[in-house]
DNA sequence: GCCAACGTTGGC
DNA sequence: GCCAACGTTGGC
Protein backbone atom coordinates (compact mmCIF):
# COMPACT_ATOMS: atom_id res chain seq x y z
CA UNK A 1 0.00 0.00 0.00
CA UNK A 2 1.41 3.07 -1.09
CA UNK A 3 1.53 6.56 0.88
CA UNK A 4 3.66 9.59 -0.14
CA UNK A 5 5.92 10.22 3.48
CA UNK A 6 5.14 13.54 3.48
CA UNK A 7 1.53 12.94 3.61
CA UNK A 8 1.67 10.31 6.11
CA UNK A 9 4.33 8.07 6.42
CA UNK A 10 5.34 4.51 8.18
CA UNK A 11 6.34 6.79 11.46
CA UNK A 12 3.52 8.76 11.48
CA UNK A 13 1.58 5.48 11.46
CA UNK A 14 4.10 4.13 14.52
CA UNK A 15 2.88 6.89 16.58
CA UNK A 16 -0.40 6.22 16.08
CA UNK A 17 -0.78 2.93 16.09
CA UNK A 18 -4.03 2.75 13.75
CA UNK A 19 -4.99 4.97 11.31
CA UNK A 20 -7.81 5.24 8.81
CA UNK A 21 -6.41 4.84 4.95
CA UNK A 22 -8.22 7.29 3.09
CA UNK A 23 -8.19 9.18 -0.34
CA UNK A 24 -7.92 5.62 -2.74
CA UNK A 25 -9.95 7.50 -5.48
CA UNK A 26 -9.34 4.69 -8.43
CA UNK A 27 -11.69 2.55 -8.63
CA UNK A 28 -9.50 -0.90 -9.30
CA UNK A 29 -7.40 0.37 -6.02
CA UNK A 30 -11.35 0.41 -4.35
CA UNK A 31 -12.27 -2.68 -5.64
CA UNK A 32 -9.04 -4.61 -3.47
CA UNK A 33 -9.99 -2.38 -0.65
CA UNK A 34 -13.50 -3.62 -0.77
CA UNK A 35 -13.53 -7.20 -2.24
CA UNK A 36 -10.15 -8.90 -0.62
CA UNK A 37 -9.06 -6.98 1.94
CA UNK A 38 -10.19 -9.12 5.41
CA UNK A 39 -9.01 -7.94 9.10
CA UNK A 40 -5.76 -9.59 9.88
CA UNK A 41 -4.34 -9.32 6.21
CA UNK A 42 -0.74 -8.39 6.50
CA UNK A 43 0.23 -5.20 4.36
CA UNK A 44 3.32 -3.48 2.97
CA UNK A 45 3.75 0.34 3.81
CA UNK A 46 5.51 1.91 0.80
CA UNK A 47 6.45 5.11 0.46
CA UNK A 48 5.87 6.64 -3.22
CA UNK A 49 7.31 9.97 -4.60
CA UNK A 50 9.80 10.20 -1.88
CA UNK A 51 13.23 10.72 -3.81
CA UNK A 52 16.07 8.96 -2.93
CA UNK A 53 13.92 7.52 -0.21
CA UNK A 54 11.20 5.73 -2.25
CA UNK A 55 10.72 1.71 -1.43
CA UNK A 56 9.27 -0.84 1.07
CA UNK A 57 9.45 0.48 4.55
CA UNK A 58 7.59 -1.46 7.10
CA UNK A 59 4.34 -3.80 7.62
CA UNK A 60 0.94 -3.65 8.81
CA UNK A 61 -2.50 -5.28 9.26
CA UNK A 62 -5.88 -4.73 7.97
CA UNK A 63 -7.50 -3.72 11.43
CA UNK A 64 -11.27 -2.92 10.08
CA UNK A 65 -12.26 -4.06 6.64
CA UNK A 66 -13.36 -1.31 4.36
CA UNK A 67 -16.25 1.10 4.82
CA UNK A 68 -17.16 4.51 3.38
CA UNK A 69 -14.69 6.84 3.23
CA UNK A 70 -15.67 9.77 5.58
CA UNK A 71 -13.33 12.17 3.79
CA UNK A 72 -15.41 11.65 0.30
CA UNK A 73 -18.71 13.75 2.33
CA UNK A 74 -16.57 16.74 3.83
CA UNK A 75 -16.77 19.37 1.64
CA UNK A 76 -13.73 21.15 2.40
CA UNK A 77 -11.67 18.27 2.33
CA UNK A 78 -8.75 17.66 -0.24
CA UNK A 79 -11.01 13.64 -0.76
CA UNK A 80 -13.98 15.50 -1.27
CA UNK A 81 -16.07 14.33 -4.15
CA UNK A 82 -18.83 16.12 -4.95
CA UNK A 83 -20.50 13.13 -6.59
CA UNK A 84 -20.45 10.54 -3.86
CA UNK A 85 -23.09 10.82 -1.13
CA UNK A 86 -23.91 9.02 1.68
CA UNK A 87 -27.01 6.95 0.24
CA UNK A 88 -24.40 5.96 -2.35
CA UNK A 89 -21.03 6.13 -1.44
CA UNK A 90 -18.53 5.65 -4.16
CA UNK A 91 -14.99 5.23 -2.11
CA UNK A 92 -13.88 3.01 0.47
CA UNK A 93 -11.51 3.20 3.42
CA UNK A 94 -9.82 0.14 5.46
CA UNK A 95 -7.93 0.79 8.85
CA UNK A 96 -4.49 -0.16 9.21
CA UNK A 97 -2.68 -1.23 12.43
CA UNK A 98 1.45 -0.79 12.82
CA UNK A 99 3.09 -3.87 12.99
CA UNK A 100 6.80 -2.97 12.15
CA UNK A 101 9.00 0.05 10.77
CA UNK A 102 11.64 -1.68 8.94
CA UNK A 103 15.42 -0.97 10.19
CA UNK A 104 15.84 0.63 6.82
CA UNK A 105 14.37 1.29 3.92
CA UNK A 106 14.04 -1.87 1.08
CA UNK A 107 14.57 0.86 -1.72
CA UNK A 108 12.36 0.76 -5.67
CA UNK A 109 15.63 -0.30 -7.02
CA UNK A 110 17.00 -3.14 -4.96
CA UNK A 111 13.16 -4.88 -5.44
CA UNK A 112 14.19 -4.42 -9.39
CA UNK A 113 17.15 -6.29 -9.20
CA UNK A 114 15.49 -9.03 -7.85
CA UNK A 115 14.35 -11.88 -10.14
CA UNK A 116 12.07 -13.53 -8.40
CA UNK A 117 10.17 -10.01 -7.61
CA UNK A 118 9.57 -9.68 -11.34
CA UNK A 119 5.96 -10.35 -11.54
CA UNK A 120 4.55 -8.09 -8.96
CA UNK A 121 2.48 -5.48 -9.85
CA UNK A 122 4.28 -2.84 -8.28
CA UNK A 123 7.10 -3.20 -10.63
CA UNK A 124 5.06 -3.56 -13.77
CA UNK A 125 5.75 -0.88 -16.24
CA UNK A 126 3.24 2.00 -16.03
CA UNK A 127 1.58 0.69 -12.87
CA UNK A 128 0.36 3.83 -11.03
CA UNK A 129 -2.25 1.37 -8.35
CA UNK A 130 -1.43 2.97 -4.42
CA UNK A 131 -2.63 -0.96 -3.65
CA UNK A 132 -1.63 -4.12 -4.80
CA UNK A 133 -1.77 -7.53 -4.33
CA UNK A 134 1.14 -9.31 -3.41
CA UNK A 135 1.37 -13.38 -3.43
CA UNK A 136 3.28 -14.94 -0.04
CA UNK A 137 6.31 -15.62 -1.71
CA UNK A 138 6.84 -12.12 -2.58
CA UNK A 139 5.89 -11.12 1.08
CA UNK A 140 8.29 -13.00 2.95
CA UNK A 141 11.28 -12.47 0.18
CA UNK A 142 10.74 -8.95 0.85
CA UNK A 143 10.53 -8.77 4.40
CA UNK A 144 13.57 -11.25 4.44
CA UNK A 145 15.04 -8.73 2.50
CA UNK A 146 14.44 -5.74 5.23
CA UNK A 147 16.58 -7.84 7.80
CA UNK A 148 19.80 -8.40 5.53
CA UNK A 149 19.82 -5.50 3.73
C1' DG B 1 10.95 20.10 -12.99
C1' DC B 2 10.29 16.69 -16.60
C1' DC B 3 7.70 13.37 -18.66
C1' DA B 4 5.62 8.65 -19.56
C1' DA B 5 1.68 6.30 -18.71
C1' DC B 6 -2.56 6.18 -17.24
C1' DG B 7 -7.44 7.59 -15.87
C1' DT B 8 -11.31 10.79 -16.35
C1' DT B 9 -14.24 14.09 -18.55
C1' DG B 10 -17.15 15.77 -21.83
C1' DG B 11 -18.30 17.15 -26.65
C1' DC B 12 -19.96 15.04 -30.56
C1' DG C 1 -19.12 4.80 -28.33
C1' DC C 2 -15.15 7.57 -29.84
C1' DC C 3 -11.51 10.34 -28.76
C1' DA C 4 -9.11 14.74 -27.66
C1' DA C 5 -7.99 17.37 -23.86
C1' DC C 6 -6.87 17.49 -19.45
C1' DG C 7 -5.49 15.87 -14.77
C1' DT C 8 -2.82 12.70 -11.86
C1' DT C 9 0.73 9.54 -10.42
C1' DG C 10 5.16 8.72 -9.46
C1' DG C 11 9.97 7.62 -10.94
C1' DC C 12 13.91 10.01 -12.08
Amino acid sequence: MKSEPQEFSIHDLQRKGKALWDGVRNYQARNMLRDEMRVGDRALFYHSNAGGETGVVGEMTIANAAYPDPTQFQIHHKYFDPKSSPENPRWVAVDVAFEKAFPRLIPLSLLKQKKRLAGMPLLKRGNRLSIMKLTKTEYDYITTLANSV
